[in-house]
DNA sequence: CTTATCTTGACTATAAGAGTCAGGAAACTT
DNA sequence: AAGTTTCCTGACTCTTATAGTCAAGATAAG
């Protein structure tokens, strides 16, 4: 699929953190209620996120997670590289097939799969967490 | 990953036969060799595609498989399309993770989502089959 | 009637992704 | 200082989509 779990969960939790922002540290646990998030997994991928510098985190009683900018500093896309870099098992399954492709930069395909991934990047770039939260601030009006 | 090889197989299944186009039905074993696909599994994609009225084959001797329409009028659009309606196991391959989100149409996400898929599409809809091998042979002139 | 080729459905294998576990470390409370 | 709350960490298991195979059958040409 195109995005994975994990990528979608750290979007979300990250749209959580923003939901909140200047209330101080959230809890990873209410970040994972709140988004339908298995809690365990939740802690791997915050953890992870830390190293993008786009959330940080405090230990202890009234510990927890917040970001480390502006809801209208951070995109969309800035979430959707870094996950995608910080991929472990292996490289097969960023988001384009460049490296199972046998004939390298050479192949005819490659134009179009660039392309198609500046066109996601484009949108990604172009939607901040804050448009985010606007965006849902419009649905629960409508409700 | 964005795109699955079997996806990718019957992209390239279908470049092959674009290349040649007007010299009667292509052997699957020689399409599979000249794409490096593996024969059985190409059997089975080129077999699938048939579906899609996109390509038609013949049987017996001089048999194999050719294209149904010109290599212009072939979008690469139409190919992705028709893959992905026919991902058999379940729908959460598609493209977008629509049905994974618990709040469904009313997700702030999905809009963007939406933008996503129809920008990926649309330049999937603006590459013709005939673009591809124009493309392919710009680089081999190049060499 | 033999050979080359596609056809079909069921089957197995692999690997990526999802998610868990258990214990450890920091920070606050009393 | 002791106890509680929370994040931290790495290794581990589980699930399932995707990849790919197998074997037997059908059709068309020579």
């Amino acid at each position: 699929m195109l995005i994975t779990k994990r990528n979608q969960y750290a979007l979300k939790a990250i749209f959580e953190l923003a939901k909140h922002n200047g209330e101080g540290p959230q809890k990873i646990s209410d970040i994972a209620q709140a988004q339908a998030i298995p809690v365990k997994f939740l802690e791997v991928i915050l953890n992870q996120l830390k190293g993008s510098g786009l959330v940080e985190s405090k230990r202890g009683f009234y510990g927890g997670y917040f970001l480390a900018r502006q809801p209208n500093k951070i995109a969309v896309g800035d979430i959707m590289r870094y996950m995608e870099r910080n991929q472990e098992p292996s490289q097969c399954l960023t988001l384009l097939p460049e490296i199972n492709c046998p004939f390298k930069g050479e192949c005819a395909f490659h134009p179009m799969w660039n392309k198609v991934k500046d066109a996601i990047y484009k949108i990604y770039d172009e939607t901040s967490i804050q448009d985010l939260i606007d965006a849902d601030k419009k649905v629960e009006n409508r409700q």
